[in-house]
RNA sequence: GGGUGGGUGGCAGAGUGGUUGAAUGCUCUGGUCUUGAAAACCAGCGAGCGCGCAAGCGUUCCGGGGGUUCGAAUCCCUCCCCACCCGCCA
């Protein structure tokens, strides 16, 4: 959502943001539809004003028991009525449909948004280690999980079908345990309140995040009209949705370690292999509400907090500033972190790290009052700190062994109740 | 699934057809007092839209939509949501 009375002031801004995105020019359309909604508007608001002053005067007349005046006064309303209810009706029909189609459109994009088409222009921006090296072929993930015995792909197949997996045993734990360590990390080292919340909401909900109405093919849909959230960022962000904060509540950071559900039905043949890409997944998920003049330096910070998990754990990775054409919808600009990935001899998206401004607060009513007592929309920001599978992904082909056991760095250790290796055993 | 009761301002909570945008309390803001703070006291305090340089004026909003009426927070219909009780299940 966008405030018109901005974009009137600031149409080529906007407009610039919009060719950007790749769609075009918006705000002709976008006026257009605004003033015929206010031509509307200020004709109303005269009928109503007739017919308010003349109810005022009918009223005092009966109370004075002066039935004649009354009765004049009614004559010459008599026709008011329809119009009133007509002017109504087309307000109705002009706001949703001005409403339609802002809700459609994608956030404005941050000024130093690098242009590019797709992810191959995204920007590097910074390096963690050199992409390991082994003195063998490194395996892939599910190559090192299915000969370990401890991840079955044909299990999941069974039950569920394809883009699911089974894990067992000590790859199982290891799930548990990168959730379990990185959610210890962002609530006791970055200041996050740990959430557990619905991972089933309402289609308003969606829409405030920006899911909806426009990628509704990406989730799943309930046979009762909830939706399996894509992401904890739905959960956390919604939060805050139809509530007026104050200044000093703000800002919130709010974590938690949730599953994800994807249809991922855009990217049919795309990673089909292995856990990279899958309709359910876990991932510690970060959201933080905050003012506008905080925002900027609240997102690099924020990248912060996700790095320190590889940091952490000792994989190498890297950071790249998304490109416009490489953007999501809903965000204003994007830092995505990329594990190396032996098995795949390159890097992966495993983090991403987002500034959405107010676009989700308007489209949830999230205000907040500051000290001077005016209300204002919140601003969001959101990063994931880190996806699970794909961090587990990473880590398996990273500290994978010859003998196709997997050591577990010094870290994680105590959250594996102290294993040192798996599949060392075997 | 069955039944009952509800949805009013940041919060709590009055208000059942007429100058009510809405009593009252709390919170909050400013002030008085105080060495400072607390308490007490005084004052202020909803949001959106339109017009206007501004002061201000107008209008809408008491869950959403529709209806009755000259006039609706108040009456009727409908939908959504919430709470509680019963049943069922973990």
């Amino acid at each position: 959502m966008f405030d018109m009375k901005w974009l009137r002031a600031n149409k080529e801004e906007f407009d610039n943001s919009m060719i950007r995105r790749g769609i075009g020019p918006q705000s002709e359309k976008l006026l257009e539809l605004d003033d015929a909604r206010r031509a509307t508007v200020a004709s109303l608001n005269e009928l109503q004003e007739l017919r308010n002053k003349s109810s005022k005067q009918i009223g005092q007349a009966k109370a004075r028991g002066d039935k004649e005046k009354a009765q004049k006064l009614l004559a010459e309303v008599a026709d008011l009525k329809a119009k009133v209810q007509e002017g109504e009706e087309s307000e109705r029909q002009q706001t949703q449909a001005l409403n339609e189609f802002m809700l459609a459109l994608p956030n404005l994009l941050a000024s130093d948004v690098p242009e590019g088409e797709d992810e191959n222009d995204n920007i590097e921006i910074s390096r963690f280690m050199e992409p390991t090296k082994f003195d063998f072929v490194p395996k892939e993930h599910f190559e090192l999980g299915e000969a370990l015995g401890l991840m079955d792909f044909e299990a999941s197949a069974r039950m569920s079908g394809s883009r699911f997996v089974v894990l067992k045993g000590q790859l199982a734990l290891l799930e548990r345990a990168l959730g379990n360590f990185m959610l210890n990390v962002q609530t006791i080292h970055h200041g996050f309140t740990e959430v557990s919340a619905p991972l089933l909401v309402r289609p308003e909900a969606m829409i405030g995040t920006g899911q909806l109405p426009k990628f509704s093919e990406d989730s799943f849909e309930t046979s009762d009209g909830r939706w399996l959230i894509p992401t904890s960022e739905v959960s956390l962000t919604n939060l805050v949705r139809e509530q007026t904060l104050s200044y000093k509540d703000l800002p919130l950071r709010y974590s938690s370690l949730s599953y994800c559900f994807r249809s991922e039905s855009g990217s049919a043949g795309k990673d089909t292999r292995g856990m990279l890409r899958q309709h359910q997944f876990s991932k510690v998920e970060m959201v933080i509400i905050t003012t506008p003049d905080k925002a900027d330096e609240t997102h690099k910070e924020m990248l912060g907090f996700a790095q320190e998990v590889f940091r952490r754990l000792k994989i190498p990775y890297r950071t790249v500033a998304l490109c416009t054409g490489d953007m999501g919808n809903s965000m204003q600009r994007t830092f995505d972190i990329e594990a190396w990935m032996p098995g795949q001899n390159t890097y992966r998206e495993v983090s991403s790290v987002s500034m959405g401004g107010d676009w989700q607060a308007r489209r949830m009513n999230a205000r907040y009052r500051t000290e001077e007592g005016k209300v204002e929309f919140v601003h969001t920001l959101n990063g994931s700190g880190v996806a699970v599978g794909r961090l587990m992904i990473a880590l398996m082909e990273n500290y994978q062994n010859k003998d196709g056991s997997i050591s577990i760095p010094e870290p994680l250790q105590r959250y594996m109740n102290g294993l040192e290796v798996i599949g060392a055993d075997k």
